[in-house]
DNA sequence: TACGATATGATACCTAGTATCATTTCTCCA
DNA sequence: TGGAGAAATGATACTAGGTATCATATCGTA
């Protein structure tokens, strides 16, 4: 067992689910991952899981704040272990690296939007396309 | 034919594009709509029109910026008609209004994401979720 | 240890969108 | 004006990604 396997196991059961052998697997598949991943890529390497289960736990593991939702410039859903809390994504174009940044401006901004429009804000969704350093060179 | 569907056609001719029967008939279903709709809405409406002309050209009305793009909370995609050049949408959850805004300190944030991360930014996405004012009434 | 709740996996199914390709329609220029 | 070539079309089949169903297995707790 991964170490880093067993601290997202922790934080499972911290929050009242069920670590079973399914999870445990679909966990020990993710957690070496450094880049973003999809379902499918999953359902792969934890061979004896079956789809269904694959995609609940990734469901789960969404709400529970584990893994985030990457979505791609052509509109498909990525997944990557999530390090911060509220974070927005930097996605290379190029390379398809993806990196982590929260803005404070950002949040101002949607707070105001509550005064301009009448709106109650309940999320938001920012996703930022491009290339990065490596890849311009 | 309606009168807001012949600006639409005009705006795809001055493009460059053909206005031929299939994409005008779709550009008359779609010119009345005042919130989103999904490509297979359009399907069901223009009968003699194929699916896949109606999913080519709804890909072809993005480019040109008649339409945009319209994810919502459950990711799924949606299209509207687009009223202005770069926008983003506050969508309600509970009545599934869309409204337009354009926020600088946005495109502020962006800029000076350059700098930060190294990263040359070719575009963004934003979408902000909430409950309108009606619906929280 | 037995019961109810929860999780699982096999399967079938569904939705949204794309590839293919023969046919049709348009544009443009000789 | 009419014919070549480009562009668009629609029928069809296909694919990816995800969900519903349901019988079975497993777990936590009293």
């Amino acid at each position: 067992m991964l170490k880093k396997a067993g601290i997202l196991i922790e934080q499972m059961e911290g929050r009242g689910y069920r670590a079973t052998p399914a999870r445990r697997t679909v966990l020990e598949v993710i957690s070496p991952r450094r880049g973003h991943f999809t379902a499918e890529e999953v359902c792969e390497q934890a061979k004896n899981v079956g789809r269904a289960t694959v995609y609940r736990t990734m469901k789960l593991l969404v709400e529970t704040g584990i893994v985030c939702r990457v979505i791609l410039e052509d509109g498909s859903l990525h997944y990557r272990l999530s390090h911060k809390d509220h974070h927005h994504h930097l996605v290379c174009m190029a390379c398809g690296a993806v990196r982590d940044f929260i803005d404070g401006s950002l949040e101002e901004m949607v707070k105001n939007l509550v005064t301009k429009t009448g709106f109650e804000i309940e999320g938001h969704w920012l996703e930022v396309y491009g290339r990065c350093q490596e890849c311009r060179a």
